[in-house]
RNA sequence: GCCGGGGUGGCCGAGCGGACAAGGCGCAGGCCUGGAGAGCCUGUUCUCCGAAAGGGGAGCGUGAGUUCAAAUCUCACCCCCGGCGCCA
């Protein structure tokens, strides 16, 4: 939620934000004259209640005194017929006002660059040497502005769908006849995989001092909208039938709503945290996408960080957020591209975003596997979380990026590492996996 | 799920129909001091009007109700603690 303050001082920076990002900017003079009725009435009511303040407080003194009081009585029924029915306008007015508001995506950052779709993201970082078979030079040297390495592969990688499925390391078929489409029995080493990526990605998030959590899986209504955007609610979010619950579609939801309602320690800052959890997205409005496999799917399990901190602050853990995840990707030895996404393909509750896109060998093509976004006050405010300063209250900042999402990465390891023979596992899982190949038997 | 006990400000805690939600702790500012401490004063949630000084309104788990008046009474729901039951 941004701040109405902001609407009413510089309504040209949200119209200015609400323009970059494709969406409609006549919201804001919506906002400005909901506002401006709503104070009007306050007024007017506040003006009734202190009235009969002072009538009932006549009426105390007066029955202290064994005075008569009941045409005062009958001036304070009268008093409050009004009240109650300016009661209803003004609360119907703030409602739709704050439905307005709500709406509001966050304000962009400067550093955002214009864009109309995905298409207009800018790649900002390239590293590591990519696999690339013949047919997708082209497009790779153009995805990687000609600025990473590369070696060539006369044969197109097989799929890690084809992989999965011949050498029974996933089941999607019985998956779809128990639960739908995108879902999975993972099996047999790819289980191991897993577990060894989450082991390696919470380990190296404690060393750099993060507090880890299993957050509940389930959040309430209040908790969720605070954490999430209406958009979110209608193509993401699963609920829960005959409760208040809905599902996680990321920790970064639970780790959000941890604090709300609190009023933070200025020397608590910044807060560090790291949560493990599975990842329930409903994907709708996704349909042909990516519809083999274990790429894009209704449950999925992810390491993700989060920071609260203060505003002059979140630029550089936005850095530093990124600079973790890329370390992971690099310490697994995948080739990657870093994206800053552009104002029309930035989602509503981020004010900037980078993604980590890795080569695909098989597909072609740099894949999303991490996505790092300084929300700044947005959903501190929304789930009031505040921060005690010298001079006043003020909203944190918080900031969310993944470190490792599970079955993305597992797809990246198998198309970068496969041979005919079996899976190169990445040194850095080794330890954890506790051998170095996937034979294919 | 059942039977008790409870939910008050940043924290502790009194109030259990009537005048500003007592008191304490913490924190911030001021006075005092050579400096600090002690002491004293003010402030400490949200919100509206106001340039400010200042003034108003709301707020006692949530929502409804009774009353001129509700933290206080009634009802429903949520959460916490204890006991019983069920249970991986």
């Amino acid at each position: 939620m941004i701040d109405i303050n902001l609407i009413r001082n510089s309504p040209e920076i949200v119209r200015e934000s609400q323009r970059k990002r494709n969406q409609d900017e006549k919201i804001v003079d919506r906002v400005l004259e909901m506002d401006r009725l709503w104070r009007e009435n306050l007024q007017t009511l506040e003006k009734l209640r202190n009235l009969k303040n002072r009538k009932v407080g006549e009426i105390t003194v007066k029955i202290r005194n064994g005075e008569e009081v009941s045409s005062l009585k009958d001036e304070v029924n009268k008093i409050n017929e009004d009240i109650e029915k300016i009661e209803k306008i003004v609360e119907d007015l703030k409602n739709q006002r704050d439905r307005l508001i709500w709406n509001i995506p966050n304000i962009l950052d400067d550093d955002v660059p214009y864009g109309k779709d995905e298409n207009d993201n800018v790649p900002i970082k390239f590293w590591g040497r990519a696999k690339v078979y013949t047919e997708d030079l082209e497009t790779f040297k153009k995805d990687s502005r000609n600025s990473m390495e590369y070696e060539i592969l006369n044969e197109r990688p097989v799929s890690h769908y084809d992989i999965i499925e011949k050498y029974d390391l996933a089941d999607t078929m019985r998956a779809g006849r128990v639960s739908g489409s995108r879902f999975y029995f993972l099996k047999r080493d790819l289980v191991k995989l897993e577990l060894s990526l989450e082991m390696f990605a919470l380990n190296s998030l404690i060393d750099k001092g993060f507090v880890i959590f299993e957050p509940p899986f389930m959040l309430n209504r209040r908790a969720m909208e605070g954490a999430t955007d209406l958009s979110a609610f209608e193509d993401t979010i699963y609920k829960i039938e005959n409760d208040d619950l809905y599902l996680i579609a990321t920790s970064e939801h639970a780790l959000a709503s941890y604090h709300m309602d609190e009023i933070l320690e200025e020397k608590d800052l910044p807060k560090l945290y790291a949560g493990i959890s599975p990842c329930f997205r409903r994907e709708a409005g996704s349909h042909g996408k990516d519809t083999k496999g274990i790429f894009r799917v209704h449950q999925f399990n992810k390491i993700e960080q989060f920071v609260y901190c203060h505003p002059e602050e979140s630029k550089k853990f936005h850095e530093f957020l990124l600079k973790n995840a890329e370390e992971f990707y690099q310490k697994l030895n995948l080739p990657y591209r870093v994206i800053n996404i552009c104002s029309g393909d930035l989602g509503n509750v981020a004010s900037k975003k980078y993604d980590i896109e890795v080569w695909m060998p098989a597909q072609g093509k740099f894949r999303e596997v991490v996505s790092a976004s300084n929300v700044k006050e947005y959903q501190s405010r929304r789930l009031n979380i505040r921060v005690r300063g010298k001079n006043g209250n003020y909203f944190p900042h918080t900031l969310n990026s993944t470190a490792i999402a599970t079955t993305r990465t597992l797809v990246a390891i198998i198309e970068n590492f496969q041979t005919k023979e079996g899976i190169y596992v990445p040194e850095a899982l080794q330890k954890y996996f506790e051998k170095d190949f996937i034979r294919f038997s």
